[in-house]
DNA sequence: TGTCTATATGCCTGTTCGGGTATATAGATC
DNA sequence: GATCTATATACCCGAACAGGCATATAGACA
């Protein structure tokens, strides 16, 4: 994956803030219709952008379509993520999806791959050794 | 500053470039000419684009308009400028930038304020406390 | 089978971008 | 003043982008 490539994913807001949000969790379309409060032509058009550069996997689940970051990801990619985290996590716009996703997360429970939660309550989809999620 | 608008000006290979070198040394048109091999309508116009975005500033000397990166940054610039400089140490081109850099400091003496040395024979214009140029 | 739900896609529009050619400008120098 | 040098800008083009509306698709389920 291309660096330029990368800023490109960045260099429009709801893609920034669609992949905040997946640094903290994978999510379906409705979840960040939800959180980010914008139609779903937009959300899925941008989801789109982003599969297309390799920037995001998809997965089936019954009816919903679960994007998360790839598993492995590109030193920059990574890195690129990590310099996200650390310019937003002040920011008004970008705390609020954050909050809001919290909230998903205990109050929703349709796609059940996605909030699944591991035997001693922890989500087992945070905390990848060495990745974006060690933040969360 | 906006985060977004760091991206955009991130998001092309050539401003990448300016960008990049611009954390080790003030410069002029005529030396992105050099070193980017770009026409140079080219190089004006991405520095212009740069420029109304807050992301250069420029000061004229004689003939030559210098191009610095703002005194005061932003943090979150200052933070992307790092992550860039992590991303492309090892990549041939923004490698291969740095290397006719070097040689242009040496051998090219024409805007007298850029390149200039201190008594040292440190050039005054790197080595700033905390900022990108520690790198340099 | 039909219908519902979640998501994607086709088509349209206005805007921005990236690059090129030609020309303008500003200061230096004769 | 004329001319030179360094840089910027106006105009043009084709491509990409962002968004909206309408419609298609794919799986679930009755």
């Amino acid at each position: 994956m291309d660096l330029i490539q990368i800023y490109q994913c960045f260099c429009d807001r709801t893609r920034l803030r669609i992949l905040h949000l997946l640094t903290k969790s994978s999510l379906c379309v409705c979840h960040f219709q939800d959180i980010l409060g914008e139609p779903q032509v937009k959300i899925s058009k941008h989801l789109g952008y982003l599969r297309s550069r390799g920037m995001v996997t998809t997965k089936r689940d019954q009816n919903w379509i679960i994007y998360s970051l790839p598993g492995r990801r590109a030193d920059e990619l990574e890195r690129n993520l990590k310099c996200l985290q650390d310019c937003v996590h002040t920011d008004a716009v970008f705390k609020r999806d954050m909050e809001k996703l919290s909230r998903l997360a205990k109050s929703c429970c349709k796609p059940r791959s996605v909030f699944k939660r591991g035997v001693n309550g922890r989500k087992t989809n945070e905390k990848t050794k060495g990745s974006v999620y060690l933040r969360s």
